[in-house]
RNA sequence: GGUCCUUUGGCCGAGUGGUUAGGCUCAGCUCUGCAAAAGCUGCUACAGCGGUUCGAAUCCGCUAGGGACCUCCA
């Protein structure tokens, strides 16, 4: 059970994690369309990738990661008004394009950083690949699966199909598709239907745009992910990542364009996460139900209760399987809220507590039981990454560790190689691999001193019974965000939060 | 309409052919000057109906609800 598995949407299965390149991993991660701010949804494939990646160094793997933004339009409904989402925002905020998506990327880049994400080796941008997508196109053309139309290109979905699995990795079927009666505008240039396009021609309007053999236009939106990881991962690499709402089309094109140009399968593990819903409905610009990373952590939305602190929500999505639903809800953000504050805690009480050899003999269940939830830590990582239930684990082992604590139970009633091992383990998955940090953010020297005055002072109030001013001090320092706790030893701690 | 997925206790959510998930909430107790925190205890669920099986919440079928994709989408 030491081996890593991974769920393959290609083969539908759980799969043993083989990477091409002996202790190299290559990782692609569809990223974000930086024609507007970032959502919960959004959270979520970040935080679940930042966490394979974060796994897989864990386990010793080189790798490299790569996470594009998307800064070139594409259609917003293929086929109707060759409408690009970035120039018409563009228009609608009266920015030039290219300082739009500046504006976007770098509030995504400041959500990611809340987050506590690492960052990706490397953040190719779409418009910055141009060159490599056209190259990639002709290649296409050459092969004889793309054809021209007025100043457009087009993939031969079709002709692809006879000789290939087209449809295999979202399960579709071509002749379905084919059939589709449902009327779009625009569409008299394809063959067929299911075709997409790789090239579209620029109107005049159109401000986005880029000279090509075909004329001036910009590219279709998969053709760039092919681009960019054909380039920075080879022609094969191991893992691509995304939601599962680009499953198709967007998937399953980046399969065909690429197998058509490399002459081969580009991905070995396609790992898709699910979506994050709200009443059950995902979340998503066309549903009108969106809520903002910036209100989520402001609190500035009709529809939170409160704030919530990043690592929230990053604990939040963790808690959760990524292939499963996650439904959002203030109850469910507030119990998460608590829950990581509880675990957190006992973490950092965890690293305060020097091991003591003495008298008590060491109870062999308690040991046992400890091994086994600290050693399913990697069990269920495994099992691809079972974050969920390495989390319940911590929260099984939380009692024990605020007993050790509070003296409740013996430090000595494990063994020293067994506390030494619960310590790392539990510092090597809360921080390395879960990507958790404090909550706190009154972290400075000042406030440290301030808070060690207050207590010296109720202390000694608390000693003359002095409790109108022990009170006082406390309940004021409460409504400051400040939490003080009387510890069983007799010291006090506090919590500002 | 087509394809696929899903349905777990007050809420959120793991998981699985036979044993306590876990978190939050709630109630009680211990500790405490009082709190808070912490510890202990209690609340025991798998949509419905059939079937397979010694045994199913877990496998199969049907029914009902929900959802995703089929168009931009994390």
């Amino acid at each position: 059970m030491d081996e890593l598995k991974i769920y393959n949407s290609y083969s539908r299965q759980k799969e043993v994690f083989k990477p091409i390149t002996p202790g190299h991993v290559g990782m692609y991660v569809c990223g974000t369309t930086v024609s507007g701010e970032s959502h919960l949804g959004h959270a979520r494939p970040y935080i679940t990738f930042d966490v394979i990646y974060r796994y897989l160094m864990h386990l010793g793997y080189k790798v490299r990661y790569v996470r594009n933004i998307t800064d070139a339009g594409h259609f917003e409904e293929e086929g109707r008004e060759a409408e690009d989402k970035i120039s018409k925002k563009a228009v609608l905020e009266k920015l030039e394009p290219m300082e739009l998506v500046t504006k976007y990327t770098n509030l995504f880049h400041w959500a990611m950083e809340q987050f506590n994400t690492l960052k990706p080796s490397i953040e190719p941008t779409a418009t910055g690949h141009i060159v490599e997508q056209i190259e990639m196109i002709k290649k296409i053309i050459d092969a004889g699966y793309a054809y021209e139309v007025n100043g457009s290109v087009y993939f031969d979905v079709k002709k692809y199909a006879a000789s290939h699995d087209y449809g295999k990795l979202s399960g579709r079927v071509l002749e379905d598709l084919l059939e589709t009666t449902r009327e779009l505008d625009g569409q008299e240039e394809k063959r067929n239907t299911a075709d997409f396009a790789l090239w579209k021609n620029a109107s005049p309007e159109h401000i986005m745009r880029w000279q090509s053999p075909w004329g001036v236009g910009f590219p279709g939106w998969h053709i760039e992910c092919s681009a960019m990881a054909t380039k920075y991962l080879g022609a094969q690499f191991d893992i691509h990542g995304g939601g599962m709402d680009l499953l198709f089309p967007h998937h399953e094109s980046e399969v065909a364009q690429s197998t058509i140009c490399n002459h081969s399968a580009p991905v070995r593990y396609w790992i898709h996460n699910n979506m994050i819903t709200i009443d059950g409905r995902k979340m998503g610009k066309s549903y009108n139900n969106v809520i903002k990373l910036s209100e989520l952590f402001t609190g500035d939305h009709p529809m939170l209760a409160k704030a919530y602190h990043p690592m929230v929500i990053r604990f939040f999505i963790l808690q959760t399987h990524y292939r499963s639903t996650l439904d959002f809800s203030n109850d469910a953000l507030q119990a998460a809220e608590k829950g990581l504050k509880r675990l957190w805690e006992a973490y950092e009480k965890l690293r305060a507590i020097s091991y003591k050899p003495q008298d008590g003999s060491v109870d062999k269940e308690l040991e046992a039981n400890c091994l086994k939830l600290v050693a399913e830590f990697d069990e269920f990582m495994n099992d691809d990454f079972g974050t969920a239930r390495v989390l319940a684990n911590m929260f099984e082992l939380v009692p024990f560790i605020n007993s050790m604590k509070d003296n409740i139970i013996p430090v000595s009633a494990i063994s020293k190689e067994t506390f030494e091992l619960l310590q790392k383990q539990m510092k090597v998955y809360v921080e390395d691999i879960l990507g958790l940090k404090s909550v706190t953010e009154a972290n400075n020297e000042k406030l440290k001193g301030v808070m060690n005055l207050l207590i010296e002072i109720r202390k000694e109030a608390k000693d003359k019974k002095d409790f109108a001013t022990s009170d006082k001090i406390r309940n004021q320092l409460q409504q400051m965000g400040i939490l003080l706790k009387d510890e069983k030893d007799g010291g006090m701690s506090w919590t500002a939060f």
